[in-house]
RNA sequence: GUGGGUGUAGCUCAGUGGUAGAGCACUGGAUUGUGGCUCCAGGUGUCGCGGGUUCAAUUCCCGUCACUCACCCCA
């Protein structure tokens, strides 16, 4: 075996492919029904709009992204949706068509991490983002469009976790604040957590390490530190999710690992399936600031985007599809002829059709067809022929008849009856 | 980048210091031309790769690579 897939990248096979359409339908009829668009921006973008949107300092940048240069551009496959759906919002001055965009996408994502299950180098997001709005309605209105969707999908135990990191003078204050209470308890510090304390103490709420937890137990939280004008949104958009009756859950460490988040932000996991610890179905946020600094209009913006293989992950094993193509049958030469003009036909006339021309015993061809998944199998041999006549088997109720060769096309695009 | 687990048939996995098996799948037959159930028959493997110990290694030892799970971080 020479030649595999790039580590981390995987091929999704036909069998699988009708489990991401369905998602994906799903996704894509939800997002319209809310008055999302869809938009494709590239793959590729120049690395410094990840750089500046993202931040520098965060793990994706630093050292997740794949970068390369070519002639003298560096330029990165895209690890996120947002920053390309940002940039295509400044460079085509969305701002002046229309108050607000409403734009969704779907596609692959890359960044260079150790695969795990549920992480991969490439892998799928699906994500809404709207610009122009500043809520907080939209705000609630996009959490409970996720919550719907998640239970439309069948992920029955989804938890919305939501938060505020307030606006940057707020989140400023909080840092102070934060990195004040936790500096004598330095010592108590995981290594990791420790050499954040400069550089970003937030994200030390969200370790996992018993000792940063114990340590951060009375931690001063954000949600208490918020000013005025930011309280007032996180208030309301909890007013509208309680008068929506949407369930979600106040998680004030919430903290996300990209820079550009203001105000709101949320998180939706699950345990279902064959989820791993990598559950965070989907996660986005408010991102206020980020048009104006990828040097266009001052405009507010939230967005999220979900991870389709968690998602997947979580869905486990789908219905067995309709039956609903038809197989034929031949036997003999002559009858391949006459199997290869009876497909056509068929397929004129809507029906999914395929002709078994392997040459193989009838039991053979039965059995493909069963394993097919096809309604009908068409048996053609010489006494048929003779006859001018095929016999048409319902594979699904057994019963089998012979039928003038004219007439069986309009029999089986009939459904048989 | 760090740590654990696993590498044997197309898939899921057993197994042994004397060069290997089952189930599923596939093909044929029982039914000179009739599927899903049943019965019978059939084939395939550089036992991940390299080295060491040994009369002999798929098995024991070392290295290496790959896959995988977890940490970090994220969807």
């Amino acid at each position: 075996m020479s030649y595999r897939a790039v580590k981390g990248m995987n091929d999704i096979l036909p069998d699988e492919v009708a489990r991401w359409h369905a998602l994906e339908r799903a996704f894509r009829e939800t997002a319209e029904l809310h008055g999302y668009a869809e938009i494709r921006t590239p793959v590729v973008e120049g690395t410094e709009l990840f750089v500046r949107s993202i931040g520098e300092t965060t793990d994706v940048v630093e050292k997740e992204m794949y970068t390369f240069s070519h002639h003298s551009e560096s330029l990165t496959l895209r690890p996120e949706g947002t920053a390309g759906a940002a940039r295509a919002y400044v460079e085509h001055k969305a701002h002046a068509k229309e108050p607000v965009s409403r734009w969704f996408y779907l596609g692959p994502m890359f960044r260079a991490e150790r695969p795990q299950r549920g992480r991969y180098r490439q892998f799928y997001q699906a994500g809404c983002e709207i610009f122009g709005d500043p809520g907080p309605a939209c705000d609630a209105e996009m959490i409970d469009m996720l919550v719907g969707l998640f239970r439309r999908l069948g992920v029955s135990d989804v938890v919305a976790n939501i938060g505020s990191i307030g606006g940057a003078a707020t989140r400023e204050r909080y840092r102070g604040a934060l990195r004040e209470f936790l500096s004598p308890k330095a010592g108590e510090l995981s290594d990791h957590a420790r050499a954040r304390l400069e550089v970003n103490p937030l994200r030390i709420l969200d370790s996992k390490d018993p000792r940063d937890q114990a340590a951060c137990q009375g931690a001063p939280q954000i949600l208490d530190v918020l000013d005025e004008a930011d309280r007032a949104h996180w208030e309301t958009l909890l007013g509208h999710l309680d008068a929506l009756g949407t369930p979600y859950v106040v998680d004030p460490l919430l903290v996300r690992g990209l820079d550009y988040y203001t105000r709101t932000l949320f998180e939706l996991k699950s345990s279902a399936g064959e989820l791993g610890s990598q559950n965070t179905l989907c996660g986005g946020g408010r991102y206020d600031d980020m048009i104006r600094g990828l040097g266009g209009p001052s405009v507010p913006a939230i967005g999220f985007a979900m991870g389709l293989e968690r998602i997947l992950l979580a869905l486990g094993p789908m219905a067995a599809p309709a039956r609903k193509t038809c197989s034929i049958a031949p036997m003999g030469t002559r009858a391949v002829g006459k199997a290869l003009e009876l497909g056509r036909a068929l397929r004129e006339a809507g029906v999914v059709a395929d002709v078994d021309g392997r040459g193989n015993s009838l039991k053979s061809m039965l059995r493909r067809a069963d394993g097919l998944g096809a309604r009908f199998c068409i048996v053609l041999g010489d006494a048929e022929l003779e006859r001018g006549a095929v016999q048409l088997k319902d594979l699904e109720r057994h019963t089998q008849e012979e039928l003038p060769i004219g007439a069986v096309v309009a029999r089986v695009a009939g459904g048989g009856a």
